[in-house]
DNA sequence: GGATGTGAACCGATTCACAGCC
DNA sequence: GGCTGTGAATCGGTTCACATCC
């Protein structure tokens, strides 16, 4: 504060990237312990319910400024606020839903856009068997008024649910409007100017994770594990052409062009 | 350093976490490549496709094992076999999912499972009306029968796609009969004993990431960037009261146990 | 020549451990 | 006494830059 050199006040610009990502689950834990009424948590408490340890909550919560209290913990319900005002939810989001398959449903019918300062303004898509249907009180419109739809409920935020085929045009367009945020459902890698950002959520990818680790623990940490004996550090190329992929097991089956769930 | 014994060979089984999961994009961009004909790649051609720089390809392929070519590249088709393998997907993965909302359904129907050694065995959920219903080929039944599904199919991967509130006690079911790996879409933190693995997609943390960087980006880098006006650094607490939360935009709308989409 | 594979330098994030304050 | 806030140590991951090999 006053004494010390600042210029590197709280209210800081430079959270960690790290933390930002943590904020929003410190958020959905401290508001459902509002709802239980709770109204000061300590550090321990809190990282329980958020997953994570104390001492990385604690170092989260400072980059924001010091809004606990020694020897007693955080005031809920302010906190709620600081974090809510950090991460930009005092603040209304117009966000549209570009592609109406069932995850754009999903995606339209969730409670949890709304209480966060999300409203989904469009649902936009290309199916002219669905243009026209009401869904959560809203109207799907043709994907070929996207721009005035954008223009029209400024949004800032568009979510893209569509199949791979059809996201790296309809991001074009979506950037062409003056859009800067994307959150990507399609099973592709965006490409968009500097300045915009994406986000991805990639429902195989998290499987294939699960996978990796699953298939390490079958036989025991340490049994398969190390996988002692043979190949000691050798990556020999005659060894290479044992095993054949691409025939067995469908691993090279037309994959990119179906995949979303639209 | 070598305080413990290090064995680091090749094929080593200590591929880092970060590696781990971008191995998933580079599959997906190989794949690609693959149906259309390319049959070697570069790191930096791969790099572009993936959305990631060459240098961390290469390092991340080199956990694998030295299956490039100097002065050529990779060969998509033996590549992608090697990141199949690595990940476990060379193998089948029997998964059951649990709620059948409208994101269930988007999963359900998803093709990106199948073709990467994904099964989706059992599709369950509480609600009578829906128990019967036929998607994607497969009859929905009823979450009582959780445990004979999970025994009788030998699922070893469950998605928890319901509501907030029952997805805890449905993860202590699954968890109990014996499977290692959940994939979360509700919007809570599972607790789950050593052992098993859980990993979460939440759709509106992505939201609220994007929002907090779109936030810094409106009045630029600099400019708005400290938000000029109240709050420049003191956590004084005569002013904390000065702006509310919960009543003007919803902040404190009850939102964890509607939130789910199913 | 041209690309991979990889030590070494670097950077950010996590954890430790304790000073500072209630 | 208890809990926050934070320097210092540590860890893991990224980037650099170049030796290595086809």
């Amino acid at each position: 504060m006053t004494s010390r050199q600042n210029r590197r006040d709280r209210s800081d610009r430079g959270i960690p990237e790290a933390t930002v990502a943590r904020l929003p689950v410190y958020l959905r834990a401290l508001t459902g312990l509002q709802e239980r009424g709770v109204a000061t948590v300590s550090s321990e408490e809190l990282a329980a319910a958020a997953g994570v340890n104390s001492a990385k909550l604690r170092k989260d919560l400072s980059h924001l400024g010091s809004y606990g209290t020694r020897g007693v913990g955080y005031e809920v319900e302010y906190l709620v606020y600081q974090i809510s005002r950090e991460l930009g939810l005092t603040q209304d989001w117009v966000v549209a839903i570009i592609g109406v398959g069932n995850l754009g449903r999903a995606l339209a019918g969730y409670g949890g856009f709304a209480s966060r300062g999300f409203r989904v303004a469009a649902l936009l898509d290309a199916d002219e068997s669905i243009v026209g249907e009401e869904i959560g009180g809203m109207t799907v419109r043709h994907i070929d008024r996207l721009e005035d739809v954008i223009a029209d409920h400024g949004v800032s935020i568009a979510v893209i649910a569509t199949p791979a085929a059809a996201a790296q045009g309809l991001c074009d367009r979506v950037v062409a409007s003056g859009v800067t945020s994307v959150l990507n459902f399609a099973p592709v890698v965006l490409q968009v100017p500097d300045g915009v950002d994406v986000r991805k959520v990639d429902l195989s990818i998290e499987l294939q994770i699960l996978a990796f680790h699953e298939q390490r623990k079958a036989g025991g940490p340490d049994e398969y594990g190390p996988r002692p004996g043979q190949d000691a550090g050798h990556y020999v190329e005659t060894v290479r052409r044992d095993a054949r992929p691409g025939n067995g097991n469908g691993m090279t089956r037309a994959a990119e062009f179906t995949e979303s769930a639209t």
